[in-house]
DNA sequence: TTGTAGGCGTTATCAA
DNA sequence: TTGATAACGCCTACAA
């Protein structure tokens, strides 16, 4: 069954298509007896508007595009969350797109919502990526882009981040406080803004107590889970006097715990264990893992507000309408003790 | 700067636009050394086609819809990285929807879909649904859906879901086997496939063993994790003799590390536990804990398969095209012993 | 091999 | 208050 379109409303109506498409737009210049006629046959028939002819005329989509690295991730998820709520408040749809970490893949996505596919885009950048020219164009072709928690720094629009820096040097802080003396750093790529300021925090918490950071103590994610692990504990190994972990991201906290087990270290004992983390039980971990928690939720609610209004008042986004949101130190039984 | 279109490229060429977009399809009628300009000018000015107006005039939209109770859920958000990959390789985009387990959603989210903004629906049922009239209408608009994991029994077509009853069977046999005399179930909605059918198969390997269903150790998931928590704790206390707990989703089965701990119930001294999950971290718990665990990227990849077989060969989509994964009992800690 | 023209369904402009 | 018409950008008969 084909279905039904203004045309058939206007026939069946003997009116013609401009003024159905009025009385169903509510507009002003239309009797309410012909609006009441109209509304009630198009919801017998269960009429609903083609979205594309409509986009093409009205040149708007009613389509945000969410391009994320991936999305088996509490974080995003929630962040998603967050997102999709506000974009059903302004009667949007949202088009979601995975990097998996490809700048490749960012490139890909970035040509094809340049085509007036979006009214917007709401991105976090994915950790290979090296500049931002493709972000540029989409902007160029007029659609606004807010970023949220990975971001391209030196790009002028708004940016919906956390304290990354502060969380950084609390983490660490916090992991010397409980008594550790060697602490590494398990982070990610050294391109995304997070992996940089988290470290920045990492650095200058051992130097505001007087230990000099040692690179060597600093591992990067790989592509695979067991490459990490291995990589964990083999830094475990050569460097026995590790007794804090301070883990960037959530996989790399369970990654130090799994390493920690297959090398019967004990957490709390021999080492303590902290990590950048959205998981809703990280309390029931064995030991329950001390984490920072990013409100993810709110970045990307308070992120797609700052794109709807961009886009409702068709004005270009500023970077002073960047938020940054509080990280919180939750403490937890991985850091016990000292 | 407004986006390039068939025109500007159609003037600068001094071709005509029906030959410029007959290039850009690679149409035979078309001289290679035309091709070549057309290409090269149309990259060089990054020129992307309109896809609504492309749209409207093939009556295709290139986008397919997802609809899904939540996405920060593990098992939902695998399911997306199979689907998101086998739109991608088919070059067709992904709507996401969320109905938050709420019929009147999903209602209107059916709606939506219905104007041809999509070339199909992958769906998984939300657990307050009732009939899916609203899924008919679709059909009938000529947009095929497939069922994933949560499914309408009634409706005639595909659906991907897991063995279900023996995943409970099972579940509740590895429970009796490791001691356990009394085995509590905590499941969803029984309006929902996957409640009943897991239902089912913990009564019949209770039913097995000569023990007799005791309904009042049934728990339905409630709206918040704090009520859940609360019911399980509370019928722990009224019913001391319950050595084990069957949980058929995931946050029941980490509720229940909540209450048992909150109760000073130890795992899987006192009471044994498991649950359906696709937490990758579940051996992490403590104590690991003991899972059903559902294919769920290949539950995503196989749904999207069936999908975009049906809309490029645009053929019905017939429930004789169903399939069924095989779910994986994981032993850990939680239900060890006897 | 290329051009002309019509239409996909909707909305905006102008006229009645 | 309503109708006729053109246009959004693209694709495809049909014509040349």
């Amino acid at each position: 069954m084909k279905p039904i379109n203004l045309k058939k409303l206007a026939q069946e109506l003997n009116l013609s298509v401009a003024t159905v498409s009025r009385a169903l737009n509510d507009r002003y210049d239309i009797s309410q007896p012909t609006k009441d006629r109209v509304r009630a046959l198009a919801n017998k028939l269960n009429y609903e508007p083609n979205p594309y002819a409509s986009s093409l005329r009205r040149q708007k989509s009613k389509t945000i595009g969410v391009v994320i690295p991936e999305v088996a991730n509490h974080f995003f998820s929630l962040a998603i969350n967050g997102i999709e709520e506000v974009a059903r408040h302004n009667n949007y749809h949202v088009l979601i797109y995975l990097t998996h970490e490809d700048y490749q893949r960012e490139l890909a996505m970035a040509r094809l919502l340049a085509s007036g596919r979006v009214d917007g885009v709401l991105l976090s950048v994915a950790s290979e990526s090296e500049d931002f020219g493709h972000l540029e164009f989409l902007r160029e072709r007029g659609i606004p882009i807010v970023f949220f928690d990975r971001v391209y720094d030196e790009m002028p629009t708004a940016k919906v981040t956390t304290d990354d820096y502060e969380s950084g040097y609390r983490a660490t802080e916090h992991l010397l406080e409980a008594g550790c003396r060697t602490v590494a750093h398990l982070t990610v790529s050294q391109n995304l803004s997070i992996g940089r300021r988290r470290k920045e925090g990492y650095i200058q918490a051992l130097t505001d107590r007087g230990i000099t950071y040692d690179e060597s103590l600093v591992l990067l994610a790989q592509e695979t889970k067991a490459q990490d692990i291995s990589r964990i504990q083999q830094l475990l190994t050569e460097r026995p006097e590790v007794d804090g972990i301070f883990a960037s991201v959530e996989s790399q906290a369970t990654n130090s715990y799994e390493a920690c087990r297959n090398l019967g270290r004990t957490i709390p004992g021999d080492i303590k264990i902290i990590g950048f983390s959205n998981l809703e039980i990280a309390s029931l971990l064995q030991p329950a893992l001390t984490t920072i928690t990013q409100p993810a939720y709110s970045i990307g609610k308070e992120a797609a507000k700052i794109l709807f209004q961009a886009i409702s008042k068709n004005r270009v986004i500023s970077p002073a309408q960047s938020l940054v949101l509080k990280s919180e130190l939750v403490v937890r039984a991985s850091t016990l003790g000292g």
